[in-house]
DNA sequence: GTAGTATTCAACCATTCAATTGATTACTGT
DNA sequence: ACAGTAATCAATTGAATGGTTGAATACTAC
């Protein structure tokens, strides 16, 4: 091999690692994981991630020298988002290898969910035609700007802080699915808990590894509106 | 956020850290990359990489601490391979991504592959097509090991270093398409120069984004043999 | 067993990295 | 202009990383 050869392939891989770098250190890959669901600012990404601003600031350029993330200053704020959809399925891809080869993922989140599953036998296709039929309610407990950015169709949104005063929004004959971010998401899971303490029943729809197929589907967008006829339930625009 | 919460969400994004900490390293992404091509001893991959067979060692236990590659001892060698094809199609993932976002990849290649672009123009289906139709000889010039771990369907097999003493099993009145490990990869390019130089009508084929779709396609494997009635040109068992 | 080879381990240095702190810049509303 | 807020910058700390070197281990061939 040539030194000029050499250079060449070091040069080509110096360049690749840039995007290994910006996704090896946990803080980042949460900061990533939360830019997936929405654009933020510096600010509220620190809050969510529990970091301080000038950390946070610091990750999320390095974040942007990788390209993964684009800023834009908006008066006061700098609101981050992810440069574009296949940020977000290389993150999927990353994240559906983690759970495939790293066994120890499985075993954290077991003890934390406390091993019941409570959802995961049902298939994502099954699930969202019941949905559809009107067998069963699914339910976004994100924070509506999360649920604005993009969600599942049929869904509706009542963020977790406001769920315990907005329960007669959830019809109590049929079966509430709660989702948030993810399987690593702990909303749906406390959304779950207080439906269950009320007498809902509910289940967690863990949105795994078919993250992918499902916001491959139709995904909806945009602002939701109050549908007149129903109990005040706010339904996705289609 | 409780404290529980925070310190599940750490462990989660700790563990999905691991894989970025391993491929966060340009030497390690070379030695994936060969690996994604077929498995080695860890002598080879040192070689190969211009490392120090020490360093090669631990940058291989990084990888597989990461649990994306696997070693097997042989005797002597300690064989290494990726754990499963979920790992080469991460891989892939990233390297695409680069592509899309990374400018910097595209000059670099251009400075060193001198900007003609040899091959591009023609979409890849309509190049296994002609291939097909015997317009054109597809030419793997890696080292033989790779071709047998998987190659192109109807490709013949001439590492680059024997390639100008055996000229004669190239049909002269067809264009030659040669490849190796991908876009980045020097083998090709030097078979092109070598080939002009003989009078042949060659082109590099650069195997870049489409990789993916191309690896997904008909890949052939294992051994390859003689056909007694050409010239004896290799050809693969379908 | 002995010699020789492939790989890993252990100790070391230089560099890089994550996170904190305090100062600075950029913008808004009064 | 001034105060207040959001974000970034600069400097520092301790920890982790990449790479080298030389020794130790595991296996093969004789």
């Amino acid at each position: 091999m040539t030194a000029s050869e050499r250079r060449f392939k070091d040069a080509i891989y110096e360049q690749f690692a840039r995007i290994g770098k910006a996704v090896s250190s946990p803080k980042r890959l949460e900061l990533l994981d939360l830019l997936c669901q929405a654009e933020r600012s510096v600010e509220a990404l620190a809050s969510a991630a529990n970091l301080s601003t000038a950390n946070t600031s610091q990750h999320l350029q390095v974040l942007r020298g990788a390209r993964l993330v684009e800023a834009e200053k908006n008066g006061l704020h700098v609101i981050y988002r992810v440069a574009e959809p296949a940020v977000g399925e290389f993150f999927l891809v990353m994240r559906s290898l983690g759970q495939a080869r790293l066994a120890e993922i499985e075993q954290i989140s077991r003890d934390f969910f406390g091993g019941e599953k409570d959802f995961e036998a049902v298939g994502q296709q099954v699930l969202l035609e019941r949905i559809r039929e009107g067998e069963a309610t699914l339910l976004d407990v994100r924070p509506a700007e999360e649920f604005l950015a993009g969600h599942l169709p049929g869904a509706i949104s009542i963020p977790l802080p406001e769920l315990r005063r907005r329960l007669e929004e959830l019809p109590r004959d049929r079966e509430v699915l709660a989702y948030c971010r993810g399987p690593y998401c702990v909303l749906s899971a406390e959304a779950v808990e207080l439906l269950r303490a009320e007498g809902f029943a509910a289940l967690r729809f863990e949105e795994g590894d078919p993250d992918r197929q499902l916001r491959g589907l139709p995904l909806a967008f945009g602002v939701a509106e109050a549908e007149p006829g129903k109990t005040g339930t706010i339904k996705t625009r289609f």
